[in-house]
DNA sequence: CAAATATGTCAATATGACTGACGTAAATTC
DNA sequence: GAATTTACGTCAGTCATATTGACATATTTG
């Protein structure tokens, strides 16, 4: 049905890669929609002269406490370098402490502060009203098929990874070894 | 943590802001899932020495020929700086022309060269793939349900908006209010 | 004609990403 | 115990994308 739609003066070549119109919709929606909800948090943390960057670290370490330096740059895709310069900055400014692994004292164990913590609490709230007013909005059941949604949108590849780290309350053992005492 | 006070019951402060387990699973998915979906187009772009930029512009002057600069400008909320250099870029590469528009000569109505349609169509090939395996990963009328989710994630103030330009239902008004803080 | 509008442009700056190379401390292996 | 690997940091340079502010130009409108 959908893809009978599709443009009348362009060449097909592989009708399955064809646009319908339904689809560019969802391209744009999802545009749109996280424009709007990083910018709840891109408002607040303005106000501290931090970015977006910073949200990312600070969440991770709030959610995965003793994450690793290693961990975080698995999970954020990003390069040591990147990181570096944000995560000094978070330890400087107290929210964000560092401490020497139990085991491995290489490691830097990151931990957030109650400053840190207070930053979260706010970042947290307005993404949670956002999105629990959208799935108000969204009608029955809506909340779990945008949940099978968004986790098929992940790459195949890294979408197991995904999807263990956010059931469980510590990082699996196949990212790194083990994360807590 | 906040989590844990939230659950033992006791609200530290605005309980309609506390983070519940489901929906920073959200949050969480929400950022990889875009991650990648921007994935698949940024690989493209890279091959052409274009960014994400190009590709936002390219998008709408394609989905919407004979915009203005001052619509660009109001959908992608950036400064007329930051599009005219993706812009530029893109008129010198003959992936756009500008004309002059009918009534008003200052105006230049922009349009995408068959250069430009062809580039898109790779992009846009390779984010339908994606959605489309995903809607058919999340089961029966998920496609819908999405479709709201997204479209209520989106700033009330602007959602008529976008709803308008992509043509879609409108959300009912008297539940907005949800999403106000 | 004056004012408002649509757009362009010059200059300076910030953020967040990159690559490549090198350093250091601690753990592991030979 | 020396050599290697690992975890992490840092210096230096680059790039893409965004910002603000000021000014220019053409055109339409009052």
């Amino acid at each position: 049905m959908t893809v009978a739609a599709a443009s009348a003066g362009t060449p097909t070549h592989d009708a399955a890669d064809e646009p319908s119109p339904e689809v560019v919709q969802l391209v744009e929606l999802l545009f749109f929609a996280y424009r709007d909800f990083t910018g709840d948090a891109d408002a607040i943390l303005a106000e501290y002269g931090y970015g977006r960057a910073h949200h990312r670290v600070l969440h991770f370490i709030t959610r995965y406490p003793g994450l690793r330096v290693a961990d975080l740059l698995l999970i954020l895709n990003i390069t040591k370098q990147s990181l570096a310069r944000v995560l000094r900055q978070l330890v400087e400014s107290g929210l964000v402490v560092q401490s020497a692994g139990d085991t491995d004292r290489r490691e830097r164990r990151l931990h957030v502060t109650p400053a840190g913590r207070a930053l979260m609490r706010r970042l947290v709230g307005a993404q949670v009203r956002r999105i629990r007013g959208a799935v108000g909005l969204s009608g029955n059941g809506a909340e779990a098929a945008v949940r099978r949604f968004l986790t098929a949108m992940i790459e195949p590849e890294t979408r197991d990874m995904v999807t263990t780290l956010l059931n469980l309350p510590k990082l699996p053992k196949d990212l790194n070894g083990e994360l807590q005492p």
